[in-house]
DNA sequence: AATAAGGTTTAGCTTTGCCTAAAATAAAAG
DNA sequence: CTTTTATTTTAGGCAAAGCTAAACCTTATT
C-alpha cells in the first residue's frame, strides 16, 4: 500500500464516513472537510488519479474498493489509538478525538499491529464503536437507542454517539460509563425521556440524550 | 508555543543536533536533512522570520533560545515515544527510530506529560540518551567508552550510540543491553579491542563496537 | 420551454517546500 | 594580491492545498 498524505487520507476518511461506498456531494464534503467546494473539486481530482475514487463530475464522488480500504485502514488507527488514550493514558472520552485525528496518519502497519495486541485485541473503541480487523472486516455495531427498549427491561450501555463535548460533559457529570447496567423503569410518552434505575438509584435522560446512547439488554 | 510544520520542526531538529546553540553551515544542515543548499537557504529564511533561528548571510544559522526551546521539547517527545515503543510494545532499538520521527511531531502538551508519566517519569531513553525534562533542563550524559576503563573494572552498559542498523543487530546477535554487566578483562595494546567477561564467558569486543558504548564502573 | 437558484467547476492567486541552473561571495592557493 | 575553488544565494519551476471570483451545469419554478 502506497503512502498518502494526510490531506488524501482526510478526505478518504470523510468520504468513508459520509456516503461509505456510495457517492457524496462535493458540497457535503466540503462541509465535512472543513474547505471550500473548488478545493474539493481539486483534491478528489487527486485522489481519483490514484485509483481511490471514481468522479463524476457534477454528480458526485464514490470510493474505490482501494478507496475503501485505505478508509478501513484509517479508522482502525485511529479507534485503536483512542483505545490507548483512554485506557493506557486515562484520558477522557472527549478529550481523545483531535488527538487520535494525529495519531491515525503515522505509517506503520507493524506499529498497529503491535498496539492492537497490547490493547488486548480489543473490538470496539472506547465510545463502542467496532474497529476494523486487520483485513477489513467490521465487528458488529453494538446495541440500539436506550429509548427502543420496555419498561422493566434489564440493559448495559454499549456504546454512546460522538454528539460533541456538551454530550459527554453530560455523560461524565451524570457518571454514565460504558458497561454500566440499569433497569429502565419507565418511558414517558409526552416526550419519551427515559427512567433508569440502578443499585445508586434512579433518573429520568431527555430523549436527545437516549438517542445517543446505545444498550443491550442483560 | 506556536504551532510549526514538520519540515520546520525537522530543521530545528537538525540544527540543535549539529550544533546545539552554535551556528550551522549551510552545507552541513543541507546533508542532514536530505535536501539542496538552496531548500535550506528558504527554510531557514522562514524559521528566522519566526524567531527560531538567527541567520547571517554566508556565514550560518543558530538557534535562538526559542529554537533551542523548541527543540528540546521535540527531542523529549522523540525519546518519550522511543521509550513506549522498546518498553510497551516490544519493538528492538534499531526499528524505533523511524517510529519516533513521525510521533515526534504530534502536538498535545497533555499527550505528553501522560506520556511521561505512563512510562514511570523515565530520565533516559532505551539507548541510554537523556530524555530532555519539560522545563528544558537535560539529565546528565551518562557513561564513558568502554575503552576508556582499566582491565579489572567492573562495568555496567549505560548507553549506546546510534551507529546505524547494522551495529545494532550485532548488540542484539552479541546479546549486549542496556544493564548488562561485565567485567573487564583484558584490552589489547596491539587494536584497542576488549575483553569482556560475565558469568555467560568471555569474548571479545572490537575497537568499533567499544567506541559507541558507553558504561559506568558497578 | 424559459428562467432563476443552487451547486460545481474553472481560472487565477497564495504559501510551503522542494528542485536545477546560474550568479555571487568567501576562502584557499598561487 | 590575484585567481581558483568551494560554498551559498538568487532566479525561475513544479506540485500540493488552500482561497476568491467568475463561468458553468442541473434542477426546480414559473
Amino acid at each position: 500500500m502506497k503512502t498518502h498524505t494526510e490531506s488524501e487520507e482526510n478526505y478518504i476518511k470523510a468520504l468513508y464516513h459520509l456516503g461509505g461506498g456510495r457517492p457524496v456531494s462535493n458540497g457535503d464534503l466540503a462541509q465535512r472537510i472543513g474547505a471550500k467546494g473548488s478545493s474539493v473539486t481539486q483534491a478528489v481530482r487527486r485522489l481519483g488519479q490514484k485509483d481511490l475514487v471514481n468522479v463524476v463530475p457534477y454528480k458526485g464522488v464514490q470510493l474505490t474498493p482501494q478507496g475503501i480500504r485505505l478508509a478501513k485502514s484509517i479508522l482502525r488507527k485511529h479507534r485503536l489509538w483512542e483505545t490507548f488514550l483512554v485506557d493506557k493514558l486515562g484520558f477522557g472520552w472527549e478529550e481523545v478525538h483531535p488527538l487520535a485525528e494525529q495519531l491515525e496518519h503515522i505509517q506503520s502497519e507493524e506499529l498497529v499491529d503491535r498496539l492492537f495486541q497490547f490493547l488486548g485485541s480489543p473490538k470496539h473503541d472506547p465510545h463502542g464503536d467496532p474497529i476494523p480487523e486487520r483485513d477489513g472486516q467490521m465487528p458488529p455495531v453494538l446495541g440500539q437507542p436506550i429509548g427502543a427498549f420496555t419498561a422493566g427491561t434489564e440493559i448495559r450501555i454499549v456504546r454512546v454517539e460522538d454528539a460533541g463535548s456538551e454530550f459527554f460533559d453530560q455523560l461524565d457529570t451524570m457518571n454514565i460509563n460504558l458497561g454500566n447496567t440499569y433497569e429502565i423503569r419507565a418511558i414517558s410518552a409526552f416526550d419519551s425521556s427515559v427512567e433508569l434505575g440502578s443499585s445508586a438509584g434512579t433518573f429520568w435522560l431527555s430523549q436527545n440524550m437516549c438517542a445517543n446512547i446505545y444498550a443491550v439488554q442483560s
